[in-house]
DNA sequence: TCTGGGGTCCTAGGACCC
DNA sequence: TCTGGGGTCCTAGGACCC
């Protein structure tokens, strides 16, 4: 242990000698570079990578915009056919033909192509993986790196003018600045595809450095200068605001970082609540958060944007395939739910959600469509332009029962990747509390649908003071009035065809 | 700018229990 | 009888992130 919290300790580690080296490394617009990396005639073209964009198309949205790209206009979110005005097809010009654009002012448009750039960030992943003791990978192109053992904050050897300094508020290199070049060099190296770092005593002020001067940036922010190195900039570049706290924040006249940090805690969360304070902190430098590695998911959904329908077919037939996708992805991950829920969204932006949880978590792709297909007759005469559906309240069997139940156990390939060990210092941070009753789990439905599993209590009965008394799943909640001997499709169908007028 | 898809965390209110 | 506090679980919505 790094014992920087030890009672009586400051929790302020920003100037103490025991700050800790954290990196934040941000691939520069992944998805884009990717598409470089296997097509050399794309390099310093302008290119589009859009979701849900099919050759030919103006439907989808930009998913990555190459910075060539984002020179014409063309921004991450935004919708392929606007994306087109500003910036036409390459395919579409023709020096030629004068009614139709000129190829100086087009670029070229690929639909995402996941399996790829997963390949790509696999790559990326084993050199940071070989860079830190401590990883935490928040999406496939983004990683916190704890590096404290690896290097220091210690100043290297003198002025050499041979040796240009990074970017950033301190003239001194340390030998921090050196070792996330070497990180850097090598993801370019090995990966083939280029990386901004941040370089701080901690998470948020590293990942504010990351994005500082993008791409293929270096921003080393030294302790004791995070608070001055945030100062200037604006609320928007923190993270963890958005456009409303943003807007909430400049309502009361607070426009930078350095405003946040000057602002009163305790007004601030009026206002904004915890988040409020825990922004003031990080406006100030100070963020304790351990980079951990991440935890197993907690939900799983897909959901799917449609031409606005009111018709009835469709949208069940819709979120019927939603539905299976879920739950044969659960499944692949060796994981049972317990709560099965939709969105649906009325236009022009109306997001409604509905769950239902089950007694215990089960895996069962049938229900979770007939669950979903109930909850979705709420909406029978709306029309709607998007409908999701999501399991969550997620139970990881241990591998032995995720294989009992006839299929490969956690993936571990493509997604996931909470493989690689850790595994001492165990307890993720995550696997948040709510019991979840170790002993209950990896039960599966059959066990107990149709009477409880003998000499278990079932899942559901684990809290303290529970009155468990081994009755079965029939004890959940209070519908018990006659749900049925215990039977859990039983209980659904109560649920479903009586008892929802709640 | 009428907005794609996959997530996380937080909050608030209600039901229920002791 | 109309009143208390504390705790948990559930649902719905919102903000945010990439």
């Amino acid at each position: 242990m790094d014992g920087g919290t030890l009672p009586g300790a400051d929790a302020d580690d920003d100037a103490s000698d025991r700050s800790r080296v954290v990196f934040h490394v941000d691939m520069d617009c992944f998805y884009a570079s990717c598409e470089r990396l296997r097509d050399a005639d794309l390099r310093g073209e302008p290119v589009v990578v859009g979701m849900g964009y099919e050759a030919g198309e103006t439907i989808g949205a930009v998913a990555t915009a190459s910075y060539e790209a984002r020179a014409f206009g063309v921004e991450s979110a935004m919708p392929i056919s606007e994306a087109l005005d500003r910036l036409p097809r390459r395919v579409d010009a023709d020096p030629e033909d004068p009614d139709v654009p000129d190829p100086d002012g087009t670029g070229r448009y690929l639909p995402v192509d996941m399996e790829f750039y997963e390949a790509v960030a696999g790559d990326v992943k084993a050199v940071l993986r070989d860079c830190a003791d401590v990883l935490r990978e928040v999406s496939v192109d983004e990683a916190y790196l704890d590096v404290t053992d690896r290097t220091a904050w210690d100043a290297v050897g003198g002025d050499d003018p041979a040796s240009s300094s990074a970017a950033g508020p301190s003239d001194v290199r340390t030998l921090a600045e050196g070792y996330a070049r070497h990180v850097k060099e090598r993801i370019e190296r090995e990966a083939g595809v280029p990386a901004s770092v941040g370089v701080a005593p901690n998470m948020s002020a590293a990942k504010v450095a990351s994005d500082a001067d993008k791409p293929d940036g270096l921003v080393v922010v030294p302790p004791g200068s995070v608070e001055a190195f945030l100062a200037p900039l604006p609320t928007a570049a923190l993270h963890g605001v958005g456009p409303v706290t943003e807007r909430a924040l400049a309502e009361r006249g607070i426009e930078t970082a350095g405003d946040v940090a000057d602002a009163d805690p305790d007004a601030l969360a009026e206002e904004l609540g915890d988040r409020g304070r825990e922004l003031v902190r990080r406006a100030r430098g100070e963020d304790d958060r351990e980079v951990t590695p991440r935890g197993l998911p907690k939900s799983l959904s897909r959901e799917s944007s449609l031409p606005r329908t009111a018709d009835e077919e469709r949208k069940r037939e819709t979120v019927s395939a939603l539905a299976a996708d879920v739950a044969r992805r659960a499944r692949e991950r060796g994981c049972l739910y317990r709560t099965i829920g939709i969105k649906a969204v009325r236009p022009p932006f109306d997001v409604n959600t509905r769950a239902h949880s089950l007694p215990g978590p089960v895996d069962d792709p049938d229900l979770v469509e007939s669950v979903a297909l109930e909850l979705l007759s709420e909406f029978d005469d709306e029309a709607v332009r998007k409908l999701g559906v999501r399991v969550s309240n997620l139970d990881f069997a241990d591998s032995d029962q995720a294989t009992l139940g006839g299929f490969e156990g956690v993936d571990g390939g493509g997604g996931g990747g909470d493989d690689e060990g850790n595994g001492t210092d165990g307890d993720d941070g995550g696997n948040d509390g709510n019991g979840g009753g170790k002993e209950g789990d990896g039960r599966r439905l059959t066990d107990w649908v149709g009477g409880k599993p003998a000499g278990d209590p079932g899942p559901g009965c684990d809290g303290p003071g529970s009155d468990c008394d081994g009755s079965g799943v029939g004890h959940d909640r209070g519908d018990d009035a006659d749900s049925g001997g215990g039977d859990g499709q039983a209980s659904l169908r109560d649920w479903s065809e009586g008892g929802r007028r709640g």
